[in-house]
RNA sequence: GGCCCGUUGGAGAAGCGGUUAACUCAUAUCCCUUUCAAGGAUACAUUCACGCGUUCGAACCGCGUACGGGUCACCA
């Protein structure tokens, strides 16, 4: 009589490591107590995904947080999804986070003990384990045809019975040793299930370190384990590599909760201790009413390439997933008047299940305070290197003259209440355009917003004038004097409460003169200080549009 | 459909048997002000999806209903 020895090694007969050199080979890490070892294992198939930074970013802190290690691990089985450079895309885009693994699978190689780090790899690793599970009757070939198991599930559908591979309508469970052999001899195709033990009538519960206890249907099917490519499939994956990776905690989505049944029944069947779960919650968006997960193919906010582009900080959007993470984040911000997200106490515990809707409007709020606070020489590199890779004019007017546009980022920057209108890279430059003479040359070119009530001659004169008398170089409060005087000249009043309580008596407001300044100086009703404007421009400058407005008025 | 998970204001949420139901964003109004961005002030859930129950007392405990999310592949 034929036995499981004899099928595994007809099945693998060049696999002749066992699982104890494997153990050897991959020693358990020497961490302090309480450290844990977490991992980002994405697909290779796509952009970083929002969704995934927010788990990534939760892994990541309580790697750090605890002493302990956080890797990264390609899961490259699906070959028919894999994206060449996808890979390391995903890891340089984790980085321009700020997320730094300490081991693992990196574009510029693999860093680490417990290599390789892409599963496509790790096949080796996969066939020992599997020969193994095979010679104690845990594993089996599988001959069915994809019609086959079509058949199966219809039979199923019309018994109404759950749909999937197991007790009498999973077909191979019970085939002889023999008979497999046989087959396999014949040349049929087969892939290896996994042979469950499992009972669905009955309960397995375990504890998730964020939701706390879950009670599942124990798991009863036989799944996939390895794929007629020669490939794992998650399932099997995911507990062979943390196990030999030596994972303590295993953070993925919320969508991996009801499978979880099948990945300790492995775990069990295999002899070893499961790691902890933390299930974290999908970041929503909302769709005509409806709650559903940020999607790539509908949201662009669920790539996070789109954040980079548009120039955000990377810190701010961390800040924003730290604040849907962990909402008492925002009150520690402001109490420690700090966003250092390694100085928050972070808690798995704290995090909310259900998943938080995308506030773009948070975000913003979160970008601009922090942009606000940064200092100058910082936000300048970070401007100059943004606009370098997303916005090739912007970095041309930077690089022609840094020390001009420093001072324009400077602008009311040094107060107790900086400026505020940025949240993004790539709100700058519209703001500030007219600092540049071209850019002024053509705001010129069409009609300026001058108020109708305003004859242009008053206007052309009432310039005229400034372009003589303005003073230069001297404080806000003196040069505001001058303008006073100068809008008297006019017929203007020299304060907005004369105005108020004569409107009559004058041609117009104080704030018309500055109004008309301004308009003439940076070509819009709206900017930011004047005064800190006129000096940056210089008298020269200023001057030349002056006279340049007064001209076309005429 | 089965099984899980969830439901506190427009958004993120605190709350864990007795509170005026925190806080932040958004929104609105006012103040400040040479415009804007800020800043300051005020307003914004008589009520915690709904129903029933337990209790002197419920957003908090129990049951049921509704709704939303997830999952049931040789994808991860």
């Amino acid at each position: 009589m034929a036995t499981n020895e004899e099928l595994a090694n007809l099945l693998f007969p060049d696999v002749t490591e066992t699982i104890e050199d494997l153990e050897a080979r991959y020693p358990s890490r020497n961490l302090p107590e309480g450290a844990q070892v977490t991992r980002f294992a994405p697909s290779p198939t796509g952009f970083l995904h929002t969704g995934s930074l927010f788990t990534s970013l939760i892994s990541y802190t309580v790697a750090r947080n605890s002493g302990g290690v956080y890797y990264v691990r390609l899961e490259d089985t699906d070959t028919k999804r894999t994206i060449e450079g996808s890979g390391d895309l995903l890891i340089s885009q984790l980085r321009e986070f700020g997320i730094e693994p300490n081991e693992g699978y990196f574009p510029e190689g693999d860093k680490g003990d417990y290599g390789p780090y892409k599963q496509s790899e790790r096949r080796s690793i996969y066939r020992t384990v599997i020969k193994e599970l095979i010679r104690r009757g845990r594993a089996y070939p599988d001959f069915c045809t994809p019609e086959d198991l079509d058949r199966i599930r219809k039979a199923q559908e019309a018994a109404k019975v759950l749909p999937g591979y197991y007790g009498v309508y999973a077909r191979d469970r019970n085939l002889s040793v023999e008979e497999r052999i046989e087959k396999i001899n014949a040349g049929v195709p087969w892939v290896i299930r996994f042979k469950s033990n499992g009972d669905h009538e009955k309960k397995t519960k375990f504890v998730d370190a964020i939701r706390g206890e879950i009670e599942l249907q124990d798991n009863d099917t036989d799944v996939v384990i390895l794929k007629s490519d020669g490939l794992p499939t998650y399932h099997f994956a995911h507990v062979c590599d943390d196990h030999f990776m030596r994972t303590t905690m295993i953070t993925r989505g919320e969508e991996w909760i009801p499978s979880t049944p099948i990945h300790l029944d492995m775990f069990r069947a295999l002899g070893w201790k499961a790691p902890k779960y933390a299930h974290v919650p999908s970041v929503m968006k909302l769709d005509y009413g409806n709650k559903r997960k940020l999607s790539k193919r509908k949201d662009p906010e669920a790539a996070v390439s789109y954040f980079l582009e548009q120039g955000y900080p990377p810190e701010a959007l961390k800040v924003y997933l730290m604040s849907i993470a962990n909402s008492n984040f925002e009150e520690w911000t402001i109490a420690h008047k700090s966003f250092d997200l390694s100085a928050f106490p972070f808690s798995l515990k704290k995090i909310s299940f259900d998943g938080a809707l995308f506030d773009q409007d948070k975000l913003n709020y979160f970008a601009k305070e922090m942009l606000a606070r940064e200092p100058l020489e910082q936000e300048f590199e970070a401007v100059y290197s943004w606009a370098k890779a997303h916005d090739e004019a912007f970095a041309r007017r930077i690089e022609g003259n840094p020390e001009y546009f420093k001072k324009i980022l400077n602008i009311e920057k040094d107060r107790k209440n900086p400026r505020k209108d940025y949240a993004k890279y790539s709100d700058i430059y519209p703001l500030i355009k007219f600092f540049y003479q071209d850019e002024y040359e053509a705001m010129v070119s069409s009609p300026l917003p001058f108020q109708e009530k305003f004859d242009r001659a008053l206007l052309s004169n009432l310039l005229k004038d400034a372009a003589t008398s303005m003073p230069y170089g001297v404080d806000e409060p003196t040069w505001f004097s001058a303008i006073k005087e100068i809008g008297a000249k006019f017929g203007f009043a020299a304060s907005n409460k004369d105005y108020k309580n004569n409107p009559d008596s004058f041609v117009g407001s104080l704030s018309d003169v500055a109004e008309i300044i301004r308009v003439a100086l940076v070509g819009s009703t709206q900017s930011p200080n004047l005064h800190e404007i006129i000096e940056i421009l210089g008298k020269e400058e200023c001057v030349r549009r002056m006279n340049l407005v007064s001209a076309i008025l005429k």
